[in-house]
DNA sequence: GATACCAGTTTGGGATACCAAGATGGTGCA
DNA sequence: TGCACCATCTTGGTATCCCAAACTGGTATC
């Protein structure tokens, strides 16, 4: 593989696995020598990720963008248009048989799974509907979404009883998807993303604090 | 202004202007010589634009993204979500005289109006609504999903009874809109993207031809 | 003690040199 | 005449060098 895309992934890797925490500087030179990479494929990946929204400039220099409250009320929004379009066509759809897939993905989670695997297939499950839809372009905006919300969702202090909850809330879309039920689909997957905003805004909310105290930046609302 | 931008905004400008056509060639030479830049400057414009859809790679090399009627009519599904979106929101707005602002965009075109001006305040049109939503991602998405119709609209052919009708249509969504009327304003607002999409699409694979013959690259739908 | 200023260092932006892989074209053999 | 093969050129990827601007730390002055 080119080292280009090699430092970009390790890179956005390590962004979003909080190794560099939100808010951090990071000199191209450093990660220059952190990846053993020269200067050109270091700043190809800093322009892709300048696009994702996971580094930013800082005037001159570079910066791991902080966790921005009033960036993820936004991305709530923007989802929900995004995702529930998505979801309307895919409800529409002849064959809806790929929503099976999707059930055994959840499927794959017990009580043994590790952590970051309910938080990668919590994700994957919003990206992979979006993906039935056949419509490049909203199942790109949901995976970019999710991209931007992927660290604050690793932050958020998820208890036992909020986890469990969103997966029923899962398998209630996937029902009324596999229906064709457009209407009440949409109404659960919206009411499944504005549940998701509150608990995670108010999560950060109250745990501001003690993220900044971990050298986390996170900006208020 | 640093050398950088340059580049990107000439090269996008060629682009968009159709100077450079769909599915023509581009290699880093020769952009290098072109605007007298090096060819740190011109990679990271390539990089930028590759996001933004309007260049892409072929295999080694650069290509100017062909116009693909798929993809545009992927891309009317996706405005129409964001769209509709944005404009619920602002509908909601307790202050809505923002579209008045629109609306004068809107009176500054008359008969002796250039051609080039009708397109731009027609997508600008698009871009300022959904920047009154307030929200940052929507105003985003629709402005790259207008910059990706940009070529595509400058190679339709336009009558003028349709261009009028097009202002009639934003018009009456404006003034839905200022009454706060969503779901009206959602309504004439899907309407209008819809037959949008349907006159660009019929009027340019009708026209696929004249185009290829032109050394534009049309893909089909 | 505070502040203004200056030298030295750091850092990102730009330019250039080099390389390997792929395209090209010409030549020689069948 | 046609096709295969090889020398050559082109081109994107990478590494390295240079520069101007900004930041840093210390010092001298008020």
């Amino acid at each position: 593989m080119s080292q280009m895309q090699s430092v970009e992934k390790q890179l956005r890797q390590m962004i979003l696995g909080l190794e560099i925490g939100p808010g951090e500087k990071l000199t191209e030179r450093w990660i220059e020598s952190r990846f053993g990479a020269s200067r050109t494929p270091v700043r190809a990946a800093l322009l892709r990720l300048e696009t994702e929204g996971l580094v930013g400039r800082d005037g001159r220099g570079w910066t791991v963008s902080p966790i921005n409250l009033a960036e993820l009320e936004q991305i709530a929004v923007y989802r929900e248009a995004v995702e529930v379009a998505a979801l309307r066509l895919t409800c529409g759809l002849a064959d809806r048989s790929a929503v099976d897939v999707i059930e055994a993905m959840l499927e794959s989670c017990d009580n043994d799974t590790p952590r970051e695997e309910w938080h990668r297939v919590g994700m994957d499950f919003h990206i992979e509907l979006a993906r039935l839809s056949g419509n490049e372009f909203l199942f790109r905006a949901v995976r970019d979404a999710m991209t931007r919300l992927s660290r604050a969702r690793w932050l958020e202090v998820r208890d036992e009883a909020a986890l469990s909850r969103a997966w029923a809330e899962h398998r209630a879309i996937l029902a009324a998807a596999r229906l064709g039920d457009a209407d009440e689909a949409a109404r659960l997957l919206s009411g499944h993303i504005v549940g998701s905003r509150d608990r995670l805004v108010t999560s950060l909310a109250n745990d501001r604090r003690g993220l900044r105290a971990r050298g986390f930046a996170v900006v208020a609302a």
